[in-house]
RNA sequence: GUGGGUGUAGCUCAACGGUUAGAGCACUGGGUUGUGGCCCCAGAGGCUGUGGGUUCGAGUCCCAUCACUCACCCCA
C-alpha cells in the first residue's frame, strides 16, 4: 500500500487486544501499591547525555540503539531506551530522596530502541518499571524479587524461571575481570569473532554468547561468584536466604550478565522458553553507584523492568480474556420509533448502562443479528405499534423471552435487571 | 547492521507464464408484513505492497524498493 503506515517496529494496539493491556496494568498498579510504590511519570525525551552516562557509553543500547537526534536548538536528545535513568534524574532534580515516605516508584510507558524488529522485540515497546532507593539491605533485594514473582503469579503466568546472580561490586568485579581476561586470552583462537572483540571491550558479555565453541571454552572459565569479596558474598547469601524463606524459587545462574553497566551485586531475569529468541520478559538488579554518578547523593538503588509486549504474548498463549460487559441493544422500526429509541438509548447510558443501537434504519432481522453479535443481554424493541400505544418490548436474549412494558418503565426495569453488575467487566 | 522466508478481498489462504484472479470466514440483503444464533439463496467487496524490466501475454519470471516475519546480534 502506498499509504502512510506506522513506523517500522511501532505497533498500534487495537481495541480487540486492549483488554490484555488493561488487565496487566491494573494488576501491576494493585501489586506495586500494596508494596508501597508510588507512580511516577517522566518525559519520553531526555538529554542524550543522561542515557550515555547511566547506561554506559560502550553498551549496545547507547552505541547503536538509541533514537537520538539534535533538536531545533541543536541540543542532543534521545527517546528513552529504558526508564531507570529518567527516574534517577527526577529523584535528584526534585530531591525526592529527602522524603522518607516516597522512595519507591513505579512507571508504565513506552521505551524506544532502534533494533531490527522480531518476535517480542519492537522499536517502541512498553515497560512496567520499578525502582526503590535508599536501602542497601538484602531484605529489599528479596522483597523486590518477591514482588515481581507475585505480580506474575497474580496474572496467572506459568512456565517462567527466575535467574539470579551477583555481579559483585566495582572493586571485586574489576579483579575478576582481569582473571577472566587472561583466561580468555589463553583460549583466544577458539572464540568466535564477536567474542574475540568482546574479550577486550566487555569480557563478561562472552558468557551471553550462544556459539557452542565459546560455551565449551567457558566451561572451565573462572566464575565470578568465586571471586567476589566477602561483603558481596554475604549480601548475596542473605538475598538467597530471604527468597527461600519467601518460598520464591530461583536458579542461580553465574553466567547471567546484564547489558547495562550500572548493575552491581544482585541481578535477576525472568526467562521463558515460549517466546523464541526473546526469552527475557523482565529483568533488573541493584545499582548502588548510579545516583551518585548522575550527580546526586550517594544512595543505593534497585529496580527491574518488565516487557509488556512479551508478557502479553505469553499470557495470550495460555489464557483468554472475555469481552466486556452487559449490553442492551435498542431496535427500532420506523422514523418516529427510531427517534424515540435514540432518546431512550441516551437515557440508558446516562444511568450507566452499556447500550447501543443500529443507527441506519435496517430491517428488524438485521438489528437482531447485530444485537446478537454484540452479545447483548436485552433488546428493547420499539415498533410503530408499540410506539402508538406508548409501549416497548424487552427481549431477554439468553432466555429468549419477551414482554411488553410501557415506555416510561423501560429504564427503571433495565436498571433493576442489570443494575447489580453494570460496572463489572469480566477481564 | 547481516541473513532466510512471506506480501493476492476486512481475515485465513488458492490460482501450470495464457479468457473476466477464486474459496472459506466476516459483511449486506432476502428466504419469515416486525424478531438473533443453525440452514438455504443472492450481493457487495481487488491498481495481486510499490516501481521498473523480460515477454505476443506477468499474480506467476528478473531487479529494485517498502513492509511483515523468523533468526543472528542485543535485550524487555
Amino acid at each position: 500500500m502506498g499509504l502512510i503506515q506506522a513506523i517500522r517496529g511501532m505497533n498500534d494496539i487495537l481495541p480487540n487486544e486492549i483488554a490484555w493491556w488493561q488487565r496487566v496494568e491494573q494488576t501491576a498498579r494493585m501489586v506495586m501499591e500494596d508494596f508501597g510504590y508510588y507512580e511516577i511519570r517522566t518525559p519520553v525525551l531526555e538529554k542524550l547525555e543522561l542515557f550515555a552516562r547511566s547506561i554506559g557509553e560502550s553498551t549496545d543500547i547507547v552505541e547503536k540503539e538509541m533514537y537520538a537526534f539534535a533538536d531545533r536548538k541543536g541540543d542532543l536528545v534521545s527517546l528513552r531506551p529504558e526508564a531507570t535513568a529518567s527516574i534517577v534524574r527526577a529523584l535528584i532534580q526534585h530531591n525526592l530522596h529527602a522524603d522518607p515516605l516516597v522512595r519507591k516508584f513505579y512507571a508504565i510507558g513506552p521505551m524506544f530502541r532502534h533494533e531490527r524488529p522480531q518476535k517480542g522485540r519492537y522499536r517502541q515497546f512498553h515497560q512496567i518499571d520499578v525502582e526503590a532507593f535508599g536501602v542497601d539491605d538484602p531484605m529489599l533485594d528479596a522483597e523486590v524479587i518477591y514482588m515481581l514473582r507475585l505480580f506474575l503469579e497474580r496474572l496467572g503466568l506459568v512456565g517462567v524461571v527466575l535467574h539470579l546472580n551477583s555481579l559483585g561490586c566495582p572493586s571485586c568485579r574489576s579483579s575478576y575481570r582481569i582473571l577472566l581476561q587472561s583466561y580468555l586470552a589463553d583460549h583466544a583462537e577458539t572464540l568466535c569473532p564477536d567474542c574475540e572483540r568482546r574479550r577486550h571491550t566487555n569480557p563478561l558479555r562472552v558468557f551471553d554468547c550462544k556459539v557452542e565453541r565459546c560455551q565449551s571454552v567457558l566451561g572451565d572459565a573462572p566464575i565470578l561468584g568465586d571471586s567476589i569479596c566477602e561483603e558481596c558474598a554475604s549480601h548475596f547469601a542473605r538475598v538467597k536466604s530471604y527468597l527461600s524463606q519467601l518460598q520464591t524459587p530461583f536458579l542461580v545462574n553465574p553466567r547471567m550478565v546484564r547489558g547495562l553497566d550500572y548493575y552491581m551485586r544482585t541481578t535477576f531475569e525472568v526467562i521463558t522458553d515460549q517466546l523464541g529468541a526473546q526469552n527475557a520478559i523482565g529483568g533488573g538488579g541493584r545499582y548502588n553507584g548510579l545516583v551518585k554518578d548522575l550527580g546526586g547523593p550517594d544512595i543505593p538503588g534497585i529496580g527491574f523492568a518488565i516487557g509488556m509486549e512479551r508478557l502479553i504474548l505469553l499470557l495470550q498463549q495460555n489464557q483468554q480474556v472475555g469481552t466486556p460487559s452487559p449490553r442492551i441493544f435498542v431496535a427500532a422500526l420506523g422514523e418516529a420509533s427510531r427517534t424515540r429509541g435514540f432518546l431512550l438509548l441516551q437515557e440508558l447510558r446516562k444511568e450507566g448502562l452499556a447500550a447501543d443501537m443500529e443507527y441506519e434504519g435496517r430491517s428488524l432481522k438485521s438489528q437482531m443479528r447485530r444485537a446478537d453479535k454484540l452479545a447483548a443481554q436485552h433488546v428493547v424493541i420499539i415498533g410503530e405499534n408499540e410506539l402508538s400505544r406508548g409501549e416497548a418490548q424487552i427481549r431477554d436474549m439468553i432466555n429468549k423471552t419477551q414482554n411488553v412494558l410501557s415506555l416510561d418503565r423501560i429504564v427503571p426495569t433495565l436498571l433493576e435487571m442489570c443494575g447489580k453488575d453494570r460496572k463489572s467487566s469480566n477481564g
